[in-house]
DNA sequence: TCACACGATGTGAGCGCTAACAAAGATTGT
DNA sequence: ACAATCTTTGTTAGCGCTCACATCGTGTGA
């Protein structure tokens, strides 16, 4: 493929400056585009470079900063919508900025196996860390483990959450920083909306226990309904799988034959409702309206179409990676910086799936 | 949070030895559990490093050995299932032999992309690069931009290709190491299954062009509808989205309203099609059976729920570092070792989508 | 004309580790 | 008892780069 036995070993910045006849410190002025070299010798390493194929050692270079340019990822092995977006937001954002991703997932989101993807890791030296969509225990075990190493937790955070959050919420970390998206406000606006519509209260098919992100939204939910002086039913919880939503609109049917209204914990759970709906019988949105959350790609195309709550992952990403840089780079230049408020806004989109109470 | 500033400076090497007493070089053995340390020795030298909290530096030891000890996985700004899955089981395949992973997304799988994310694995001296999903352009451009770098594909490759692949074969790259899942196979077996029930021909909503996984199965079912004797009907191309699958139902429903049995390129794209079909007033199976491919966690709960090709990623993604270790460490004892064919099987789930043929 | 500044370049040290060899001490055989 | 051997430990030299500083030249102002 390549003219090029992979034997022969790499020319190192000795080799070109030889080549160029130069020191080996000038041809790093100009890898590095310092300022202070000449043109034509400036032009004469690019050309020695160039020839030799030269590409500078991402290791040494490290070794002598004494910096990685590494940034490490902790997610779960899930291959849910959300958390692989921010994902490979955060990858865009880390690239755009000269950083790389080192990625550790843990198989499960325990803290056993959060504390082992860390030591991956760090093992790596990545000089901060990014855990996506956690739970309880795993943000805990962390923050125990990191020893210093700055770390900003993504996805799993309600309003108000920039910096060290506020006490006195029991949420993340106190003092962990985080960016992350409004879960408790989606939740409400998706509840809201379902009353709104007429529907004298809402069943809430709920995340799995411990997820923080679960967690906010059921309680947004409740909130909601107090707030509007509402009967709060027994919310079932399901563990994000279209089959746990299956199972678990069941159960909520057979407790109570009469709902009309149904918040999912998020898009697969909402499928899986949908299709218990169906079976038992019930039209969706003319008996039944349903509401999701994440607004997974496919959503629009579920029967009917899935009115649900829109997170923008990209933009957690992005700040999550903004945020830590400001915490490993201070000061260095406004690269990506976030805007003020390090928690984003969330959509309703009502697409078919909701309707009028049929109880009025 | 942890009651360590963390401006001291992490201790190093030498720090454990002179707290223990010992050479820096015999701290090292400890660490890398060389047998020629006496046992008082080692325990002193392991309280040591327990009370100073050492780590040992992970791109120091890369420089003095040469080897990283990462892979490179480049994949594309996709949240599908099969790369995604793919990637999580690189991870961890990767992990249990103690390499680490960076990862580097491309926006789009366009050449340009590829070489940009390929430039950033550079960067950070990986080892060895695994390739996810490819198109036929960034395989292109990858193996020349490679420069003698280990790499593999994954996810691309019909049946037979372990190692250098045959050429006469028009796919992957001649002579580029692959590793893959059955897409021919796959595609064969869901035209089959239909043609089995009955119907006359098979339609199909293929992948888009230039994707090796979309072309072979495209392949894979022409191949088979060829043998039967069948009549092949032109296919309609989406882009892996259910809204392509919906769109291109529609159009196949307007060239030939007779259809009877329709093979997806993907679930997504099958989930979109059934829309379709819904809204045409087509029932499935009843009038119309519906194949898809992937098995996402999610086709059990379409309505109806989807027969679909099952791909068995998570053994992919582990043959692929089985093979990559092979070249980056060759003869290094029995890591994961895949077995003899680096093709993996796929397999056919039989599930509601599909009837016999209303035609008979 | 000389002092001073400044731009361009080179020199040396060292980042934290491993590899290779050297130097002790313990053990063995004869 | 002495050489031969093995085990345990220490010493030295890099890995390929950046940083801090030294050096050289050229231009400027008095």
């Amino acid at each position: 493929m390549v003219p090029m036995r992979s034997s022969d070993p790499a020319p190192v910045m000795t080799d070109v400056a030889r080549l160029a006849g130069v020191s080996h410190q000038t041809v790093s002025r100009v890898v590095n585009g310092s300022p202070h070299v000449s043109e034509p010798t400036r032009a004469k390493v690019m050309a020695a470079m160039e020839q030799l194929g030269y590409r500078r050692n991402g290791v040494a270079r490290a070794l002598a900063m004494r910096r990685s340019g590494t940034l490490g990822v902790i997610t779960f092995d899930t291959v849910r919508y959300g958390p692989v977006s921010t994902l490979y937001s955060i990858e865009q954002a880390a690239g755009s900025v000269g950083l790389g991703v080192s990625i550790a997932v843990a198989e499960q989101a325990t803290s056993d196996e959060v504390v082992r993807a860390l030591a991956r890791l760090q093992d790596q030296s990545v000089e901060g860390i990014v855990a996506i969509a956690p739970r309880h225990d795993a943000v805990e075990a962390l923050s125990t483990e990191l020893r210093g190493l700055p770390a900003v937790l993504v996805g799993g955070v309600h309003g108000g959450g920039s910096g060290p959050i506020a006490a006195g919420d029991e949420q993340a970390r106190p003092g962990q920083p985080a960016v992350g998206i409004d879960q408790r406000g989606g939740a409400a606006a998706a509840t809201r909306h379902l009353l709104d519509l007429g529907h004298r209260t809402v069943h809430h098919l709920a995340g799995p226990r411990g997820w923080l992100d679960a967690e906010w939204r059921t309680e947004g939910w409740r909130a909601t309904l107090e707030e509007a002086g509402r009967r709060v039913p027994e919310p079932v919880a399901g563990d994000w799988s279209a089959g746990s939503g299956y199972a678990a609109m069941r159960e909520l049917l057979a407790v109570d034959p009469d709902l009309s209204a149904v918040f999912a914990a998020n898009d697969p759970m909402a499928l899986g409702a949908l299709r218990a709906l169906d079976e038992a019988g019930r039209r969706v949105p003319e008996d039944v309206s349903m509401v999701g959350f994440d607004d997974v790609p496919e959503a629009e195309f579920f029967r009917p179409p899935l009115t649900t709550v829109r997170q923008h992952f990209t933009e957690a990403g992005r700040r999550a990676v903004g945020m830590l840089l400001d915490m490993i780079r201070p000061g260095d230049g406004p690269a990506i910086r976030p805007g003020p408020p390090a928690v984003v806004p969330t959509e309703l989109v009502v697409r078919r799936s909701t309707g009028p109470s049929p109880h009025r």
